[in-house]
RNA sequence: GCGCCUGUAGCUCAGAUGGAUAGAGCAACGGACUUCUAAUCCGUAGGUCAGGGGUUCGAAUCCCUUCAGGCGUGCCA
């Protein structure tokens, strides 16, 4: 409808232009909005304040120009008014708007999809903790938005694939290691001096007792590298698949899993600082390599290989991402904790350097979520290893309820998380609320076929025509937003705008719930409702699919 | 010190590419269930868009500056 307003618009400029009402032939581009105000119609155009000033004419006039010569062929127009200081004014007559709702019903589940991605292959990496300890919440809120982000690029016609990048070696698994084998040591009744930069939770403890199980006391005679290489491969299998299980209970599946330790068996890592090396990108100074970030736009170069001769996490990175570009991906998506952000200008400029475009690589930043329960906040350290894990929220108040609360924030600001309020079944929570509206539209159907015997509604210009209410124009006008949404939504990549549109979605549709009835004794305008609330069970459906939330039947 | 993010109603937050009278939800107050699910709805009230300057027909939005909070600034990840 925007797109036609617009192509309208364009029209009548130019015949303006030809009938003489202007003296210039150049036109800007034209914008259409959508005015809050219902009084200023249904969409709106500032074309004639932009032409004021190369035109050399007051925009009113400009604007009375155009609206004479606007042609509307397919009726589409009630009127046209010309407000303010210049804007005009588009009131769009209610039978324009009923092919929209025949559209939703034909592409059905393809509602809001596109092809705006052209089938380009994109990765988004997301979620990527270290295998050293369960999932928190900070990583419930990156996986919430990697999780949607990707399928909404997936909707809009990318080739997505989902990526977890394993962490598994470098000096983190040592020391995962070394936490699991004094433990393990512990189980024997050895003394030891447990250090504070080693893993304090349970956890640790518990995949001792497993070791010890399975493998009895075996270690204690090993040499105490490979007992400690040992316990780290054991400890991170074991921690891997809990974080899986954590993830597939919060609906969050991966396409690939990939190693860091894999970069350096194939010696991908090796070869690309070679590369660099020769081609002076990479030097050595203070018996260190260092990368020349600095002029790719950093604020100073990093070192990639340590004077003790061991390559830093970025080396491995620097690998990884160029990885990812041969693997054919155009665009590679990042998501990461806040608290990296210093990080991006040096992996841009590996990008960069192996002979990509910074574009091509973008860094979604989550915020940090503060957990609380009932107002007060809960402790949270990860040192001492007390931490409310992923899973533990998960229990508490249902993937739904956690993953909608992740996604009704930007996720550049911080986010509270309230236990209490997640798990509540009530209004104060946004959840339940578009939910509700499904299970509502469910219930209906169920109701309209048990005792009306109305099952499917096929198209019906007549019928449709009863649709006359200004709840149900406005429906129709909120669900033609849909696929605007979707894509303003991709190309940001943020997922919180599906949020806010759902629930005002839902607003829309619990309002006219409540002051028309849907199944009525008229049989015709029973069935004109049906279609068009079967319709918003549908655009709800989608959207809280994108958001990997469920939309039951029932409540 | 330098860099990034944030600052919008009592609270939590939306306001992409500058547009008309700045919007929701919660909390507060007043109403609506013999009714397709009240996990709902309707109404009232609530604002110096952190402060100040600038750019222009027009600024919450862009630029400069001050203030407040968070994070980063490792040969850690």
């Amino acid at each position: 409808m925007k797109n036609k307003i617009q192509n309208l618009t364009q029209r009548a400029t130019e015949n303006a232009y030809k009938n003489g009402l202007f003296p210039f032939s150049d036109f800007p581009e034209i914008e259409v909005e959508e005015p809050k105000n219902n009084a200023q119609g249904d969409y709106s155009t500032n074309i004639a304040m932009k032409m004021a000033k190369i035109q050399k004419m007051a925009p009113h006039k400009i604007a009375e120009a155009i609206v004479s010569a606007i042609e509307d062929p397919e009726k589409i127009l009630e009127k046209c008014e010309i407000a303010g200081p210049g804007f005009i004014n588009f009131f769009i007559r209610n039978e324009s708007w009923y092919p929209f709702l025949k559209n939703i019903h034909e592409k059905g589940k393809a509602y809001g999809s596109s092809n705006i991605g052209l089938c380009k292959k994109l990765q988004v990496e997301f979620v990527s903790a270290n295998p050293t300890g369960p999932l928190h919440v900070g990583h419930g809120r990156g996986a919430a938005v990697g999780d949607s982000v990707a399928n909404i690029l997936s909707f809009c016609g990318y080739d997505v694939q989902r990526e977890y990048y394993i962490n598994d070696s470098g000096r983190q698994i040592r020391t995962l290691g070394l936490s699991v084998f004094l433990r393990y040591q512990e189980l024997f009744g050895e003394p030891v001096a447990f250090p504070e930069d080693c893993y304090q939770g349970d956890y640790i403890r518990d995949i001792a007792i497993a070791l010890q199980k399975n493998h009895g006391r075996e270690l204690l005679f090993q040499k105490k590298e490979e007992a400690i290489d040992r316990c780290a491969k054991y400890a991170a299998e074991i921690i891997l698949d809990g974080i899986k299980t954590d993830l597939i209970d919060f609906h969050v599946t991966f396409d690939k899993w990939y190693s860091e330790q894999s970069l350096f068996d194939s010696k991908k890592v090796e070869t690309i600082i070679r590369e660099f090396k020769d081609k002076k990108i990479i030097y050595e100074k203070d018996g260190a390599n260092w990368f020349k970030t600095s002029d790719y736009g950093d604020e100073k170069d990093r070192v990639v290989i340590r004077e003790n001769g061991l390559t830093t996490y970025f080396a491995a990175d620097i690998a990884y991402h160029k990885d990812k570009f041969l693997r054919g991906f155009n665009r590679v998506i990042d998501v990461w904790g806040a608290d990296h952000h210093g990080y991006i200008p040096r992996i841009a400029a590996s990008v960069e350097a192996s002979g990509y475009k910074k574009d091509q690589f973008h860094v979604i930043l989550v915020q940090l979520v503060n957990l609380l329960r009932g107002g007060e906040p809960v402790a949270m350290s990860t040192r001492s290893g007390e931490f409310v894990t992923l899973k533990e929220v998960v229990d508490e108040v249902g993937s739904d309820a956690a993953r909608f609360i992740f996604l009704t924030r930007h996720y550049e600001s911080p986010l509270d998380f309230d236990l209490e309020l997640a798990a509540k079944k009530t209004n104060e929570n946004p959840v339940y609320y578009v939910q509700y509206v499904h299970a509502r539209i469910s219930s209906i159907g169920r109701k309209a076929a048990e005792e009306k015997k109305i099952n499917v509604m096929d198209w019906d210009e007549n019928v449709i025509h009863l649709l006359q209410e200004p709840e149900e124009i406005q429906l129709i006008q909120q669900m033609v937003k849909y696929p605007e949404t979707v894509n303003s939504s991709a190309e940001t990549l943020e997922p919180h705008r599906i949020t806010f549109y759902l629930m005002n979605l839902a607003s829309s549709f619990h309002a006219y719930y409540n002051k028309h009835k849907v199944l009525s004794e008229n049989k015709d305008l029973t069935e004109a409702r049906l279609y068009l609330i079967v319709a918003v069970k549908i655009v709800i459906q989608s959207g809280l699919a994108l958001l990997g939330v469920s939309a039951p039947d029932k409540m």
